[in-house]
DNA sequence: GACAACATACCAACCGGTTGGTATGTGTTG
DNA sequence: CAACACATACCAACCGGTTGGTATGTTGTC
């Protein structure tokens, strides 16, 4: 059985705006962001927007969702789970971060951190679905840091979810730092700083 | 010779526009506050509005000009430059940062890393402004953290500069998480880990 | 021909900004 | 001090373009 959920059909017009979603609104902020702008930069029309979802809210929940899938597999794929040591698998999902962060500043920010600051007291339904991004991503980290605590008979501070959480933390705020510095390099450096961190709480100089 | 030539003045509708600003435009984010939002807020009309700013934008530059003012007066007051070591009055700024995260994420998020992540790339003069706020807010922390290392003979990797920007990267980190999970508490969690950071760094348990 | 996947045409509300105008203060001159 | 010129602070009504959203086709596939 071949699996043809999706027909010959051809949901051209869905991804092409959801793709569009991602560059634009980080690029503009979701507010500034117009329906025409998507449409226009997805190549499709104001009807095939609206067939494809309700309302430009309804836009944002799904563009949040195909953010958390699109990045988790790009995470799921990378080479950082293969060390056998679990610090080392969480000082390489740090590199593998900062390796992530060049180019130009609206290539490698976060969307979800982007809309999540615009939309968190006044929409719940697309805060909530940054929120699962952000903290689903979190949660990938948690087995490595609980791992490496115990392989060398230590605690975590606060917990290994705490600690998780810190990352994407200052993750976040490496962006906006690099935003208002136009620059990356304040978010490699914000990076390599959370590195030593958890050197120094694992205590491997 | 007195300057005070604001005797029988009105009260002055720029100060209330911009007071109306700090509160709007953290709650809702920027594009999606509207001038008339503002005048509202702020009981003026849009004719006193555009007297006193050239433009929107106008606006947000004066604004976050009038962030840095504001809160450097409240930081610049505060006890935590009273202690003799200086790593005291870093780890001091810490807890002061800690303990100003209270009540709702609105109140005590920051301005200018709303705005930012809307405008870096639409719009230079408010992201300078932007960066200039928080910079220069970074940069009161600069002689403590070089008087600290010195103090201890210690180096500070990536120099004093660096780390005082990375505290303020895990603090905008921090309301970022704070808004996605509608709780102050990751917030006060994710400064915990940083202030570990410091005092692991310049070796004080 | 039924139904999904689009396209076209259009609308009512809204938004940033403008206009013409008023009330009040201030500096100058006789 | 009075009279005038001018500047500042503010208001209410309005304007043209934009925005999210809708109503109604049209096309291609099962």
């Amino acid at each position: 059985m071949v699996e043809k959920s999706q027909k010959t059909k051809r949901p051209d017009a869905r991804i092409k705006l959801l793709d569009s979603a991602l560059r634009v609104i980080r690029m503009k902020g979701y507010s500034a962001t117009t329906v025409d702008d998507l449409c226009r930069e997805a190549g499709v029309t104001k009807g095939a927007f609206f067939h494809h979802f309700r309302s430009k809210d309804d836009l944002a929940v799904a563009a949040a969702d195909y953010w958390s899938e699109t990045t988790g597999a790009l995470f799921a794929q990378a080479a950082y789970h293969d060390p056998e040591d679990p610090l080392d698998r969480v000082i390489g999902y740090l590199d593998f971060r900062k390796a992530l962060v060049q180019g130009d500043v609206p290539e490698f920010t976060c969307l979800v951190g982007t809309m999540v600051q615009e939309v968190y007291d006044t929409n719940p339904a697309i805060r909530d679905a940054c929120n699962r991004s952000i903290t689903g991503h979190a949660a990938t980290l948690v087995s490595d840091i609980a791992e490496a605590a115990e392989a060398r008979g230590i605690e975590v501070p606060g917990g290994a979810e705490s600690l998780a959480l810190h990352t994407q933390a200052v993750i976040q705020g490496a962006f906006v730092l690099a935003k208002a510095g136009n620059a990356p390099s304040i978010a490699t450096e914000s990076i390599e700083h959370l590195k030593r961190y958890v050197e120094l709480l694992f205590g491997r100089s």
